[in-house]
DNA sequence: CATAGGATCGCCT
DNA sequence: GGCGATCCTATGT
């Protein structure tokens, strides 16, 4: 039960972490409501060498600008006109790195989550796929830069962080691929990527 | 200023 | 498995 400090995020090793945020819970206020899952699924974006990322070849804009603050800060963006994506920065400042969560198994909130996507019963997409886990997590690209690595205070209304409940993802359980919806990234649309556990 | 397209999803057939 | 939704972002003139 730790919130995962500053320093998990600013290891030089995109990949390694995105294999290590498996298991780990990912937690939002919204509002005054909480809403937690495990961590299932996740995507290694490698900063500028990638052609997969936003930030290929170095690209600075308004949107990707938060892609080159420390790690531990929360990279969201809208995708296709309808989906936040949430994407953890990690590396050191001035490092583009990124990790795209793809799915959570939701544990905490499950009445507000369903609400949240205007379901009255579990289906077999909840929590499934980048754009499910922001829905259900009530996570907006509007909070894009918000600190992942402060977990607010009692009084607050709102926070996303993250936290170590010793939940351990058995390696040899991990399955490794690549990304999914990046074939316009040419030879790196083929790097093993892609990490996923079932919890 | 105009325009094409996207790290997707859910519904329809 | 095919397609429309939906709007911000990046890029070009």
């Amino acid at each position: 039960m730790s919130l995962i400090p500053r320093e998990f995020y600013l290891r030089d090793d995109v990949v390694g972490i995105s294999r290590d945020l498996l298991g780990k819970f990912l937690i939002s206020r919204i509002d005054g409501n909480i809403t937690s899952g495990i961590i299932c699924e996740t995507e290694a974006y490698a900063g500028v060498a990638d052609k997969a990322s936003h930030a290929y070849g170095g690209r600075r804009t308004a949107r990707t600008e938060v892609m080159y603050a420390q790690g531990g800060t929360a990279y969201i963006y809208l995708c296709y006109g309808i989906h936040s994506l949430f994407n953890i920065v990690t590396h050191q400042k001035d490092f583009p790195h990124a990790v795209l969560i793809r799915s959570i198994k939701p544990v905490e909130g499950f009445e507000i989550m369903l609400r949240r996507v205007g379901k009255t019963r579990i289906n077999q997409n909840f929590g499934i796929g980048p754009g499910n886990v922001s829905k259900i997590m009530g996570i907006h690209y509007h909070y894009t830069g918000h600190d992942l690595t402060k977990k607010p205070e009692r009084s607050d209304r709102f926070g996303i962080w993250l936290e170590d409940r010793g939940v351990m993802a058995d390696p040899k359980k991990i399955i490794t691929g690549p990304r999914i919806g990046v074939i316009y990234a040419g030879q790196d649309a083929l790097l093993p990527y892609r990490f996923q556990i079932a919890f």
